[in-house]
DNA sequence: TTCAACCAATCAAACGATTGATTAGTTTTG
DNA sequence: CAAAACTAATCAATCGTTTGATTGGTTGAA
């Protein structure tokens, strides 16, 4: 048995239950019941039930802005760019969504600060990024003048809908986005209407 | 004094609670403190604290698809009936944004069965109603052949990013969601932004 | 080599606090 | 007076956390 057997399989359960149960609606004991280890363990090896919430954070939010920071510094167009951004973006939540959910209900609930403070500065480099990278695409005169906030908004908010509202309701109507092979037809379906919707309304016509 | 003072207290507090600390983080011990009420007065008057839960939304529900319904119904244009829902649904949303928070929660935890199922069909509803505009504006030769759950998603989504997301995060870098007369702004530039966008992707070139 | 010392890992048990809910009784009101 | 509105006290259950003991393996000195 490799070592920190029953600390990764914590690890592993909690993300799994706080994504389907919420962070009150999850009690150590059931994590502890899940993960097949004692309860005190937990505390063992995270200090609290906080502790592991911020670990499995913590793990995941890291490689986020350093993707985006390597777009936006490679030597191509900003159109490019921002389709480059899309497909990104929409992979990387895709296949993470136990975890999107996780961070969607922190950054709403905003009840633990050390963490949605975390999530926030994380999200908000992000944001100034693309930001950049369209306001780089206006004056160049790549881009129309449009409201740029709410173009991100568009873009984050399409993304964030259908990873978060039950497949049985929105996004497809026979798909089901916990498959691992039918999500990545709607990864596909949502990079090209999200390209060919931003890139449309940020083109100038002709 | 009116009639069941600490009935709608009961609700006002519960709804502002739930919003803000979710479901499990809300005690009813907290509810009775912030009406102003015996906490027995929950059980009293609502048989348990997810009869509270359930209260809140049924009240809220129902009007929602009658608007959009009445919309369906009116003799304009595709296109004009795609206007008037971006600017109902992003003024219904943004005037109530702590019952969407509650909603939204609900619909992606889906915990109590009860609640989320009611919820869900009454989306369902919605979302046929507006694809089948959609469709009739395609038909109609007035719209482009386009995604149109995914068109959905994008209006709907937008909307939502724009409610959920901490003002100080996303949508206007001065303005605060929470102010009712910045609030007004908000709604204004998010419609004038989805009408636009949409508009733009739906209607052919030329 | 052997035995004591030490280690992280794990466990069952229990802590006090808080949870949602109920009871039995009191006040208010029509 | 009787029904409705309200309250204080209390229930068992569960919460997150802590405790003290046990395990198996490694280390260090005799």
């Amino acid at each position: 048995m490799e070592k920190q057997d029953k600390r990764s399989s914590i690890l592993a359960a909690a993300e799994r239950l706080f994504s389907e149960l919420g962070y009150e609606g999850t009690s150590i004991r059931l994590i502890g019941k899940e993960a097949d280890a004692n309860l005190s363990m937990i505390s063992y090896y995270f200090g609290s039930k906080e502790g592991v919430f911020l670990e499995i954070m913590s793990e995941r939010i890291k490689g986020f802005n350093a993707e985006l920071i390597r777009i936006a510094t490679e030597p191509v167009t900003a159109k490019e760019k921002m389709l480059w951004i899309i497909e990104g973006y929409t992979r990387r939540i895709l296949s993470g969504i136990a975890f999107h959910k996780i961070m969607h209900r922190e950054l709403t609930l905003e009840q633990r600060p050390e963490l949605s403070t975390k999530i926030k500065e994380a999200i908000k480099t992000n944001l100034r990024v693309i930001e950049e990278i369209i306001e780089e695409g206006i004056n160049a005169g790549e881009f129309r003048q449009t409201d740029t906030r709410m173009v991100i908004s568009t873009i984050m908010g399409t993304i964030s809908h259908v990873a978060l509202t039950p497949s049985k309701l929105i996004p497809c109507s026979v798909l089901d986005i916990s498959k691992p092979e039918e999500r990545e037809l709607i990864s596909q379906r949502v990079i090209k209407h999200l390209q060919e919707l931003i890139i449309m309304y940020l083109t100038p016509q002709q």
